[in-house]
DNA sequence: TTGCTCCTCACGTCACGTGAGGTGGC
DNA sequence: TTGCTCCTCACGTCACGTGAGGTGGC
């Protein structure tokens, strides 16, 4: 297997093991001890390979880009998550305001639940005020 | 002043200008020709100096560990920007809210705020209806 | 003159990758 | 046996830092 994936990535199979040994990789073991790669390992070192060959990294400047991209990917979906929240929240306090500027008028009239993300229950409103009559 | 900065940086002059000519650090200059440290650029290579001394990055990997960093930082202000925009926007939300809900009249009443995560509290709803006198 | 600056060239060191050498199981 | 795997050791190369050598202005 240590062939298979020193060609995939274009690589020796000697650089492989090195590296692994530097912990950069970790291929599974088959259990008389043959390294087993993954597809996964295989994209890291075509991305090791990448920093090495083509930007001229060394193996300490390979692990700490890997772990700082990694910082980064995370921010991003933390980014996202926070923007896909507030325009929720945005959207669900306009209509909460309208709502409840519609109730001004004369009747106060039920509204649409809210989704499924473990939001407070729609409230039914009584359809005609107490001093409406 | 090469050699005052060096000095602080710890690192040998002839270094300093090996760094400026790889793009590195951008030194001003006098009107004849000597190289003039800020304190910014000095700075800059301390971090320069902890990343291959102590972590033993080559140049093409502290260049790129800088511009990671960069972008981290951009995220990392852009995501507090998010942040502040976020509550700031609840807020606002929030008092729109009870001001419309003030105008409605003494018969609706609010109950407690928006918790953090800008979910919807229930409102609480005039006991009477008019059908039950 | 001394002590700084500027520059270029050359050497020493170290990290890294590759190859060789020797082993063992399908 | 062939062709793979496992491992360790050693060499070649290259990047980098340092020093030397020679210049010029306060």
């Amino acid at each position: 297997m240590i062939s298979v994936a020193a060609e995939l990535a274009g690589m020796h199979p000697q650089t492989l093991r090195i590296y692994e040994q530097r912990g950069l990789i970790e291929p599974q073991r088959s259990p008389k001890g043959t390294r087993l790669y993954s597809q996964d390992v295989v994209e890291r070192l075509r991305r090791i390979q990448e920093m090495t060959a083509e930007q001229g990294l060394n193996l300490a400047g390979v692990e700490t880009v890997l772990q700082l991209e990694q910082r980064l990917e995370e921010m991003r979906s933390e980014l996202a998550a926070m923007q896909r929240r507030a325009a929720e929240m945005e959207q669900r306090m306009a209509e909460e305001v309208e709502r409840v500027r519609r109730s001004l008028g004369a009747e106060l009239v039920p509204y649409g639940a809210y989704d499924a993300k473990g939001i407070a229950a729609p409230v039914k409103i009584p359809v005609e005020r107490a001093d409406a009559g």
